[in-house]
DNA sequence: CTCCAGAATTAGTCATTCCTAATCTGGAAG
DNA sequence: CTTCCAGATTAGGAATGACTAATTCTGGAG
């Protein structure tokens, strides 16, 4: 339907704004005001000034003291900065040599400079993916996404077989480790030993044995595969 | 020798002043206010304004009532960031499906956002070509340009063989149409008439004769290659 | 039920970068 | 040598987007 919608133009700020938002608030939650300037590294009192201005151009919806939620609106304009970022990322693996260790920065800021027409080329190159290379599901044009579940390794119960299937991180020195040990989506790890309270987990990635801390273990969702010894 | 120059970011804006600046003032001329206010379609005052901050930066030299120049850090800054501009609308064209008319517009969002290391990338797959789409001449990572000797169609004598090398224009629907007539850069283009006081000229292209305004002809910039008939 | 800590908001600044309107300058024409 | 004008500059103002400091709200502990 709504072919054409013509956005006006957002500036880099806000499609940061919305798209830290839209991370923060999944199925329904509102972010709070540190919540967007602790991940946007800004002071507090500068996300209420900008939560505010946002509101009013109807963007989010504001309840004062409580938190934010994005709009209809202020979803769609999220998810067209995810998908340039996501395919721009994929683009830049695929055919400029970047590895994904070094492509966020680049795609963030390309992000706010690129045309629809651009991306749609990129895309189309690339053979419309449904993933970028950290295994982030890529939302369609329409701003139609689909997150199949996954589980944060950090939670899955001990001696199983899974499968990675994301990363969420973004931190260039954390991503070339995850990479070092052979984590990447796709990879085969058992879950070997899970201390309790945040301990450290054991796994094995292509039969090497490594023990990571539960942080880490957090940002690697995977999909289990089955029982193993 | 200079190797890594740690410049700090600039501003679009302030890309752009610079890349205009550098456009007008070929051979130590100065740069008037109002000429570049014209370029950059703003008004004169904010270009003094501009000016002003400028040339307090060490960017440029400015006498007041009388022009501005790029002090050599200036220079410096407009070439890379020409460099950007030439490599992207290169790499646009070459991959991407970007016709000459369409290019220009990405390559000037695209020029504030990319990485050094993105740029020479770019460079790098498309075999560090010398010239753009439009014939410009592409400057090294140093900032060395070698801007070839050429001449505007519309000042060569009658009767004479040229080859076209470089198109000085950016506007998506002139770029149509000399692309339209079947002038690109390396085109045959023979002069048969040219009418005094700035009148319109007679062309014959593949075969092909056509009547061009004096302004067109003067971004068509040309090699000649010798009599004819 | 009161009080306080932490979160959020408002108040007041600042830097950018643009604008319009008013004023100034320098050189050319009379 | 004076006048005038085009071009340039200054003055004053607005929007964006960030900051610090001061104030206010909310919810939980006592």
């Amino acid at each position: 339907m709504n072919a054409g919608v013509q956005h006006e133009p957002l500036t880099r700020s806000v499609e940061d704004y919305l798209k830290a938002i839209y991370r923060l608030t999944p199925e329904g939650r509102a972010a709070g005001t540190s919540e967007i300037a602790n991940l946007l590294e800004l002071a507090p009192a500068s996300v209420s000034g900008m939560v505010k201005r946002l509101s009013e151009h109807g963007l989010l919806e504001h309840v004062p003291y409580k938190g934010v939620q994005l709009t209809e609106e202020g979803r769609r304009a999220a998810l067209r900065t995810i998908r340039r970022h996501r395919l721009i990322e994929a683009y830049l693996v695929a055919f400029l040599g970047y590895t994904w260790d070094t492509v966020h920065d680049e795609a963030e800021r390309l992000e706010h400079a690129v045309s629809d027409q651009l991306v749609e080329r990129m895309a189309s190159v690339l053979g419309h993916p449904s993933v970028d290379p950290h295994g982030d599901p890529i939302p369609d044009v329409d701003g139609a996404i689909h997150e199949p579940a996954s589980t944060p390794l950090s939670e899955l119960p001990e001696g199983i077989l899974v499968e990675l299937r994301r990363v969420d991180e973004s931190d260039p020195e954390r991503l070339r480790y995850i990479a070092s040990i052979g984590l990447q989506p796709g990879a085969r790890v058992i879950v070997v030993d899970r201390q309790p309270f945040h301990g450290p987990i054991t796994i094995e990635v292509e039969g090497q044995s490594h023990v990571i801390g539960h942080e880490l273990g957090h940002v690697l969702r995977c999909v289990p595969l089955g029982e193993d010894a």
